[in-house]
DNA sequence: TTACCATATCTATAAATAGCGATTTATGGA
DNA sequence: TCCATAAATCGCTATTTATAGATATGGTAA
């Protein structure tokens, strides 16, 4: 049950269904999703370690970066299903292309210094 | 981008989560999930207005009872696909299988007055 | 070393939510 | 009309959650 509910959960904020939607795209290091969401660092990254939880996302780190990306299949079958679903859901929905639209054209090597 | 949240909240707390497996026995009315699942009627009934509003329950009046009911395919594609996907998912979850038990060989008609 | 930088964690706070009791509303029967 | 009953709504408390600032961590580069 709760492994359904904390899926559910994590898919219940705006931010972090654009976080995901943003991950369809191609992986991205915080600070590219601190930029296209114009959120503070560490609420960032607290929504980042909901979907981590969730199992839905997944990071690597390179250097001091940590790149975030989708989980392939999903950990867990309801976060396989629901990330599934993403991929066609919410694809002209306003927000998810608002933030889409941050990243393109914004040069990630000097976005990352501030 | 509402519409979807909307559900994804709605079904991220566990008793309305059993509701949902409940409803997909057979129509039910407050009085009866209320027993169920052991909460206040005035906690029930504001579940079963989220999940009202999330597109996922309908309802039908009969004298004094309000019977409630899951929508037949989801009055949103989101509230579609997660209602058909419960019907496989947590068919073995013990908290649902309890609640379940709950409902089975009591009488409505004398649940339904106390 | 030392300084710096990206990220994670900790702390605090404001807003949202789950819960219950009391009240209101709607319906049916006496 | 008056009373009883099922459900919805209101008012409130406790808990959870989203957010940001401050601090800690860990890697890089001088």
């Amino acid at each position: 049950m709760q492994e359904f509910t904390k899926v559910m959960k994590a898919l219940s904020d705006p931010n972090r269904v654009k976080i995901v939607k943003m991950l369809q795209q191609r992986e991205l290091c915080v600070c590219e999703i601190k930029a296209a969401l114009g959120l503070a660092q560490s609420t960032v990254s607290k929504h980042l370690s909901i979907l981590e939880a969730a199992g839905m996302i997944s990071s690597r780190k390179e250097g001091l970066w940590v790149y975030y990306h989708l989980v392939n299949g999903g950990r867990t079958p309801y976060a396989a299903v629901l990330v599934g679903c993403l991929r066609h859901w919410l694809e002209e929905d306003a927000e998810v292309l608002e933030s889409r639209r941050h990243l393109t054209g914004v040069d990630r090597a000097t976005l990352c210094r501030d």
